[in-house]
DNA sequence: TCCCCTGTAGAAAGCGCTTGCTATGACGAT
DNA sequence: ATCGTCATAGCAAGCGCTTTCTACAGGGGA
């Protein structure tokens, strides 16, 4: 029924182990031999059997890669630059991996799902994208899936995630922190005194890392905290929408509103145009990631620039073992402020 | 090293074959048996080696979902649908696979190699999503690997993409032309009579069809076709900010820009705005997909509303074996015109 | 001339799992 | 008491490939 190694080997006159030395290239093979053995394959349209030839070589060509959500564009840019890198050129020795996305909507049950499917199938490498869920157990459960990954051969590599102690993993973690704190200073710069903030998921670590640095960019100014200018959510439109909403409900008298990301910044200036209020003149909005959508809200979101392509191409070439690992396993990757037309000084 | 089957058999004091069963519970097994069983690999941590798995059973727990852009919304919303269905519950049996993202950048050369790497898998369903490049030679190349991939009895779903011939595939096809007609309808009953159109790549079944729809009802409303009025891009913002120049360039009466998708229509307000003209007292624009940037433009776009969440999810279920295919193979996806601000009464 | 080295190909032993067929009790039926 | 029938469990034969080890030429160097 179907063309088999062994089809493709009598055909060519030779053996089977020939055929499959011709294909993995990591065995001399004299040329007129491999040239027949081509032509055998070529003739009967000879697919390789991946899952036996990845038992017999002990692994696979599979390289998974695992975002939080797939249908937000922070997940969908860094998965496209990733893919970029690691759907190569040729052969098991050059590169040709099969790169594919698991989402794991945040879940993670659903990411130690996924990460024992990738073990299942002895992936090549695993690259885990996005903030990672602190939730003790939950991270400790993780942390021994990837330890095992990483025993078993898998190449492991965080991108815009916290570092995995003993897990062999490459981690190129993102300046949240930082990157939060240039955001709220410039607000502070500009006057503001009252501000909102929209927050992610309580428990990820992109949200608590980001707060953090808000929060110490009010505290070096001198801006007492007040719980009740934070309220929690998704990473999404919707969330900065109802946010806001909320925000301006329990306080009218707030300057500027911060938001966890861009999407939800977005959903905020909906909701500020719907009360009412003018962009920057009533009340000033910030983002973060700067995704495509910060352009696309008028007037353009001052927003933290994360250069997430990069990172991804990076974090998929040390996947595909093309790039060093930085020094320590641990490399830090910062962002930039984008001043656009959402903040201006504050009124009063 | 790694713990085996085998093992876990020694363990449970039972024949491997009575642990495979257990494993995939397709086979009775005495109760007190299969606790022994699940207990052992519990206790050894057992993972199952999917390509030897696979390789035995000749099939695979692995999905291919084909995008042609990751980074695009319309195909993150898409894939995290599809992959929502997907990834079930429990066991070969039930479902528990492993739902992978490939992104083809549109190339069809990048198409045809995640279909061999699925073939190669020995992949259980493959769900295509998107417009098909119509270039003759490839669409015959992926219809013959289409066809071999369900011969090997991977089933084939496609989604929001034409039918192809002879290739016991199921279609999910967008009414890409009515819906195009329905918003080309709309402008003109706004008196407009000078309309723009931003198409996507030339070669792509979505474009043509959508433009073949903007075509139609410019053509019954006896609005002259002007080729000038033209201008093809990809499906992204850029596009449709470079096009919108373009095409204000070559003419400044247009009063309505008729856009591909939501993405291109964003970068033309982006474009509009730049230039001064108002939106949409000077110039009405639309978008096409409805996808979440259609809400954070300001005005909101008036756009054609496509189900994808539905439809995606519906060929998941398809893929999945969990659903009927519809009659013959083929169902029809309609979408519903959303007016929000971006259009207008034309000036004049 | 003989031997050893280098280059190339084949034989064969698995890799870890699934599954058709067979074996074994335990029962109720005759 | 005897036998057919279920319900379970084991045996063993692969699934299609990779890879180690062995075999065999041909070609120098001694």
């Amino acid at each position: 029924m179907t063309v088999t190694l062994a089809d493709v080997a009598a055909r060519a006159q030779v053996s089977p182990a020939t055929v499959s030395r011709v294909l993995n290239g990591n065995y001399p093979v004299a040329a007129p031999t491999r040239e027949r053995v081509l032509r055998a394959v070529d003739e009967l349209d000879y697919v390789l059997n991946g899952p036996a030839s990845a038992l017999a070589a002990a692994t696979s060509d599979l390289v998974g890669i695992l975002v939080n959500d797939i249908a937000d564009p922070f997940f969908g840019i860094m998965a496209s630059a990733i893919q970029a890198e690691i759907g190569g050129t040729g052969g098991r020795a050059g590169g040709e991996r099969l790169a594919v996305v698991c989402n794991t909507g945040g879940s993670p049950e659903r990411e130690l799902k996924y990460l024992t499917l990738l073990q299942r199938q002895r992936a090549a490498a695993v690259v885990l994208t996005g903030g990672a869920v602190l939730d003790a157990p939950h991270a400790a459960a993780v942390a021994a899936k990837l330890r095992k990954l990483g025993e078993g051969g898998t190449r492991v590599v965080l991108c815009g995630r916290p570092p995995v102690p003993d897990a062999r993993a490459v981690a190129l973690t993102f300046d949240n922190l930082g990157g939060a704190r240039a955001v709220t200073e410039h607000l502070v710069g500009l006057g503001h005194r009252r501000l909102g903030y929209l927050a992610g998921p309580e428990e990820r670590s992109t949200t608590r890392h980001r707060l953090e640095g808000h929060r110490a960019a009010l505290a070096s100014a001198g801006i007492e905290e007040d719980p009740r200018r934070t309220v929690h959510g998704q990473f999404d439109r919707r969330s900065g929408y109802q946010g806001a909403l909320e925000l301006l409900g329990r306080d009218r008298s707030l300057t500027a509103l911060v938001a966890a990301n861009d999407s939800v910044a977005a959903g905020a200036c909906a909701a500020l145009r719907e009360s009412g209020l003018r962009i920057p003149e009533d009340v000033s909005v910030t983002g973060f990631d700067d995704l495509p959508v910060a352009m696309d809200v008028a007037p353009g979101l001052t927003t933290l620039r994360l250069p997430l392509t990069e990172a991804a191409a990076r974090a998929g070439r040390i996947a595909m073992g093309r790039e060093e690992a930085p020094a320590g396993g641990i490399g830090g990757v910062r962002g930039e402020l984008v001043v656009r037309g959402s903040t201006g000084v504050a009124r009063d």
